[in-house]
DNA sequence: AGATCTACCCGCACGC
DNA sequence: TGCGTGCGGGTAGATC
């Protein structure tokens, strides 16, 4: 289940294999993959394009091309990897972009959730997705919050899974940081302090940085494109802890639902 | 009109 | 063994 650090360490890792790559040819197999444009002109676009550079905005990976940014997002399950051109394809492997030096770059989501675009380079930030997305954890400060809360009755943890506030905060790490910031997932957005506000933002980046030291943290199935597991959910103090008993105080972990999100909270230390 | 909620896309894991 | 249900990121469309 990829988050921003996951995605982080996939970008990093594609990145020493893909530049200065040119993409030779392409087989999209389950077109609903592609969102923008049409499969089929986005397979004739993408092919001769030659791979500048990777980077990420929330979680998705941009790979630079000539003319344009193929936008990847992993969503729940998707993953990358590298197989010679001849080896048979395997189950839930939907997209190969064939490479110039004869190697397959190639997606693999279970599910199918994922999501690609490719768009005009002059377009990048005016038209969907980037065009929705709000600020990197790291460029967040409690002034900006508390513009963005300020006409906010939902919950918190859901305005922190709201992307065009925060670009890059999914269901675990919003339930940790919470936790991490002694406040309940479900206080009205427009009703905590600049303190609290700022609480939230150090432990976001806290918690994020921390993830993307140790090559991402997840739940379930992540590998990076080399194969690399990353180090599973060591770290989690509440997430999928029902039942269990807070570190802090000993109170049993609550879960509920908000926002139709698992949310997962010490009643005692979580105000 | 703007804020918020709901359904949808999927396949797997889990519980009965 | 089989069936029903929950899960979850993002968004389109419905509803408040």
């Amino acid at each position: 289940m990829p988050e921003l650090p996951e995605v982080e360490t996939m970008k990093e890792t594609l990145k020493q294999k893909l530049v200065n790559h040119k993409i030779v040819g392409i087989s999209v197999r389950y077109p609903n993959l592609i969102e923008y444009p049409n499969s089929q002109d986005f397979e004739k676009e993408i092919v001769g394009e030659i791979i500048h550079n990777l980077s990420r905005r929330g979680k998705w990976i941009l790979f630079e091309l000539d003319h344009y940014y193929l936008l990847s997002h992993l969503r729940m399950e998707g993953r990358y990897l590298f197989r010679s051109s001849n080896d048979p394809i395997q189950k839930h492997e939907h997209i190969s972009f064939l490479l110039d030096n004869g190697e397959e770059l190639r997606y693999k989501d279970t599910r199918k959730f994922g999501r690609m675009h490719l768009i005009e380079k002059e377009k990048l930030y005016q038209q969907k997705p980037l065009s929705e997305l709000g600020l990197e954890p790291w460029d967040v400060d409690a002034k900006y919050l508390k513009t963005k809360l300020k006409a906010k009755s939902i919950p918190i943890k859901t305005s922190l899974l709201d992307q065009s506030i925060i670009t890059g905060i999914g269901n675990i790490y919003a339930n940790e940081i919470l936790f991490l910031s002694k406040i309940s997932p479900i206080r009205k957005s427009n009703n905590l302090t600049i303190k609290e506000l700022n609480t939230i933002i150090e432990n976001t980046r806290k918690v994020l940085e921390d993830a993307i030291a140790q090559g991402g943290t997840t739940i379930r199935s992540y590998e990076s494109s080399e194969g690399v597991h990353g180090r599973f959910q060591q770290n989690l103090y509440v997430h999928g802890k029902q039942g269990e008993f807070c570190s802090i105080c000993g109170t049993e972990i609550i879960k509920t639902t908000v926002g139709g999100r698992g949310t997962y909270y010490c009643p005692k230390c979580q105000k």
